[in-house]
DNA sequence: GCAAAAAGTTAGCCCTGGCTAACGTTTTTC
DNA sequence: GAAAAACGTTAGCCAGGGCTAACTTTTTGC
């Protein structure tokens, strides 16, 4: 079961918060998305029986192995987009939103090509 | 009415079958794009009724003013992505690829450094 | 000129992925 | 320990954007 963007994007929204809160729940994920609970409840659903996330009967949340690679794929790419576009003058602000649409869509074969660029 | 990937996708389609047929009609848009008729009739009656295209009585589809200039834009950027991810490394294909999901979703600020930056 | 092929349209299905309303279940807080 | 608040879930709506089936309309070829 291959995630579409919006799973890779609470994916990795899961992980972000994971670095800064010590518990993540639904809630958490819906304030920091700004989506409904009911949009995060259903989604949380989806992660969990595609074996992304588990959720404990309090409602805390954590990443799988599979999940947890998913979301530091995804968010490497975010970073290295982002670093590349400041790179090439764009604003801190905009190269975030604007790799934050993109992650999605690059081959691997792009992102290291990126990734490759930057370093040099 | 602000057009959504598809709509963009569909002009610029347009504007590559225009640059290289004499006429162009739905069913060469569908098979340019390995959409169905039905699909394609859909996306022409909306691209119609915002003022992005024309089509005449026996079919043939022809870009308005603002039509013309979505699908220039786009298409610009399709180009510019392209040759910027060849210059770093990715191959031609890969690159067109990329650049096809990728030209929907970058903003104005990143296009042009994008574009600043493979003209040095 | 008429049958067949090609092109376009209509109706309606499916999936993704948001939303609200309303309900149930915990957890606080007094 | 009861009331309120917080959290989660269920049901069902909506839009975008593909699809097939089944038409109609147009074009073409004998």
């Amino acid at each position: 079961m291959a995630l579409m963007e919006s799973g890779e994007m609470y994916l990795e929204t899961i992980l972000v918060l994971l670095k800064k809160l010590p518990q993540v729940r639904s809630i958490d994920v819906a304030d920091e998305m700004n989506y409904s609970k009911p949009s995060v409840s259903r989604a949380m659903g989806i992660l969990r029986s595609g074996g992304y996330i588990e959720v404990d009967r309090t409602g805390y949340i954590t990443l799988t192995q599979l999940g947890k690679e998913l979301a530091e794929k995804i968010y490497d790419r975010h970073e290295t987009l982002s670093k590349a576009l400041v790179k090439i003058g764009v604003s801190e602000k905009t190269a975030a939103e604007d790799a934050c649409r993109v992650e999605h869509y690059i081959s691997e074969e792009t992102f290291r090509a990126i990734k490759n660029a930057i370093s040099r």
